[in-house]
DNA sequence: ACGAGCGCCTGTCGGC
DNA sequence: TGCCGACAGGCGCTCG
């Protein structure tokens, strides 16, 4: 579900709090409760539980779909996967249904972490590296550029679509944000990453940055009961969209499998040239 | 080095 | 109304 511009939209309410929170940064863990034990990938739940009161928050980011919480001694890293959310509210509230794991610091403050799904994991580690060691480029960095993208483009001979949502590859591409890119960089989603010109490179490359950023300035999108708040699903061209007119050129938008995910195209605007 | 299939889970929606 | 399959923002595994 959440993918880059959603993460980055939860990230921001922890580290910056929001009309009704302050920012956790500079909270200091009492202690934390897990209701669903497989949610917590490492380490055992006895290890989790007394190593975390005492830590203190020192800051928040993310790096690909991960959202990282730096501690005083260690890292806590969550994945919210498909319906993963992590929300701040009051002791006093009462916990939701899918409710899997919460953490109360000692100024009232409770961070929970609610899944429907139960996909979503959470780490303590010491060293996020051991977690997050392998991720691509990150898409909003500097560092990635067009012909850095070209580059690694050319490097396999995958199907473009796969090959983007590969976060070895790079770092935050989902379902949606994919789709919308390859339609907004006019590249079919089964067109063989090696075959992808200089320049088209150059359009996948703005158009991957512009759905993220428009992501994120729009609080990402909202589609479930989760992710309330955000806007980027008024603006969706083909995600979701089978049989609705292509924004640019007015044909039914189509649907096909690829790479086991639902993918929504416009066979004008992303004709399958070469394969 | 690939892609396909499947498991992990619960909820929703459309068709009959 | 009720049942049943398809599908859902992700990812790791095995198997060709």
């Amino acid at each position: 579900m959440p993918e880059l511009p959603e993460v980055e939209t939860i990230c921001k309410n922890l580290r910056y709090g929001t009309p009704e929170f302050p920012s956790l940064v500079g909270s200091t863990v009492d202690n934390a409760q897990v209701f669903w034990a497989r949610s917590l990938a490492t380490p055992a739940v006895g290890d989790f539980l007394t190593r975390l009161p005492g830590q203190v928050v020192r800051g928040i980011k993310r790096r690909g779909k991960f959202i990282i919480c730096n501690l005083s001694q260690d890292a806590l890293l969550v994945h919210l996967r498909m319906s993963g959310d992590l929300r701040v509210e009051a002791q006093a509230s009462p916990l939701a249904p899918h409710d899997r794991w919460m953490v109360d610091f000692t100024n009232g403050l409770r961070l929970v972490f609610n899944d429907a799904r139960k996909f979503g994991r959470l780490w303590l580690v010491n060293d996020p590296q051991s977690i997050i060691g392998g991720l691509g480029p990150e898409p909003l960095d500097e560092a990635f550029t067009a012909s850095l993208l070209h580059q690694r483009l050319h490097a396999s001979r995958r199907q473009i679509k796969p090959l983007l949502m590969d976060q070895h590859f790079l770092a935050g591409m989902g379902n949606i944000y994919t789709d919308e890119a390859l339609h907004r960089a006019r590249l079919n989603p089964l067109m063989l990453s090696s075959q992808v010109s200089e320049e088209e490179a150059s359009r996948l490359w703005a158009a991957i940055r512009w759905v993220l950023e428009e992501g994120i300035r729009r609080n990402g999108a909202s589609i479930d009961w989760v992710y309330r708040g955000g806007g980027f699903q008024n603006i969706f061209c083909v995600y979701k969209r089978a049989g609705l007119a292509c924004p640019v050129c007015g044909t039914a938008i189509q649907r096909m499998v690829v790479g086991q995910r639902g993918t929504y195209y416009c066979p004008v605007c992303q004709p399958n040239h070469r394969r």
